[in-house]
DNA sequence: CCAATCTGTCACCGATCGGTGATTAGCAAG
DNA sequence: CTTGCTAATCACCGATCGGTGACAGATTGG
């Protein structure tokens, strides 16, 4: 990547062109791979045939074929989704006794607050899903609330939430709170004037996160 | 250049055109009247100089002139932003005694709730802070979190939170929680499978969210 | 061997984007 | 009326977008 000469075109072409193998399933891997790859580091403002062609190194005639377009893309990125939760988040208790349902809410927040800060396609794919209403972003947003939502009922096994207490409504809140603020983090370093850039500022909001799962869960 | 047979042309002009008046102060609030309304309507994916132009019924060249292009045009948005916590949240107690800093809290939730469901364009600014890093959503960013934390400041008064809570980090997480449970709501009726439609999914929303607030600051 | 099929590439389309120079049209002072 | 200023429009640019039809080279079955 460094020619002795700088000139402004290659005169001659490249001698090893990394010859493309004819490899129907590589080429998909590769176009799939390349579309996860830009959903998760550039966004999906500029998300679209072009971009992930370029990406994946070929054509973007091959998407059609392979995938009918972009909407059958992300389908597939929505149905590898399925295994994020199981891939990211462990499935067991850590080794800890969840002796109640505080313990359960409190250990889930946790992790899922460090998969979603270790993942940068799923935010993005949050950031999308309060962005826009398309039919793609639909698809995958059920696929991650539902995988989401198995994960949790795995997670929660015989353990019951308090009596007079909306479970539902107060988790959703807390799953609300640490999603907006891990993608605010991503962009901004902060979150209404909390600053989130090292560990001791993310100590300190997990700290805040168990209190308040503490003070609803006791 | 003019030719009296233009065939191709429509032949028959708009008959009643409006005719624009030569204002450049009216222009100015045309041209940012529309720029708020695209923005609030369609959101930040299609906001562009040429959407905003049509929007406004002027030529982009205006936008360029009087706003110094869309960077200016936000700016100035930006600026109006400053107003809009004064503007649609009440700034009194609206009667009650705030005793304590969990009354505070949670009147100040439940205010910053309803007056963010009731404004889509704050809802698509706050959207478009969690999906871009441009230095335009920046500056948004900035003038809404300064009035936002203004107004805090200003109804906090003289109570303090108790010790032993770090407030600054719960309050993060409740607001974190207000806006991407309103954002989801806006795009999906839900969020993490807690309906979000009617007035009663938002009651059950809101005394969660009381309940938080309850739990922490007693 | 030929022919059909599959993989991959290329060229091209119309539409839209952000951006800019040149030009027209209305208004007021001289 | 003429002159000058300015609001407003028009025409055009290169780039990129999503999408499609045609074509080239490899592989495989008969």
């Amino acid at each position: 990547m460094a020619p002795a000469n700088a000139a402004v075109k290659i005169p001659v072409e490249m001698p090893v062109v990394e010859k493309r193998v004819r490899n129907r399933a590589a080429t998909e891997q590769a176009i799939l791979d390349a579309a996860k790859r830009l959903l998760a580091e550039e966004g999906f403002q500029n998300f679209g045939i072009n971009a992930v062609a370029r990406g994946a190194g070929c054509d973007k005639q091959l998407i059609y074929r392979y995938y009918g377009g972009l909407d059958g893309l992300v389908e597939a990125i929505g149905t590898d989704l399925g295994s994020w939760v199981t891939d990211r988040i462990p499935d067991d208790t850590g080794g800890m006794f969840l002796l109640t349902y505080g313990d359960l809410m409190e250990r889930l927040s946790m992790l899922f607050l460090d998969a979603l800060r270790a993942d940068p396609l799923m935010r993005r794919i949050v950031a999308w899903e309060v962005s826009e209403n398309s039919e793609q972003v639909r698809r995958l947003s059920e696929a991650r609330s539902k995988a989401l939502a198995g994960w949790i009922e795995r997670m929660r096994g015989s353990l019951a939430p308090p009596k007079g207490v909306d479970a539902q409504a107060v988790n959703a809140m807390i799953f609300a709170a640490i999603q907006h603020i891990v993608l605010a983090s991503a962009v901004s370093d902060q979150c209404s004037g909390l600053a989130l850039k090292n560990g001791r500022d993310w100590e300190k909001a997990a700290t805040a996160l168990k209190r308040i799962v503490r003070g609803v869960y006791g």
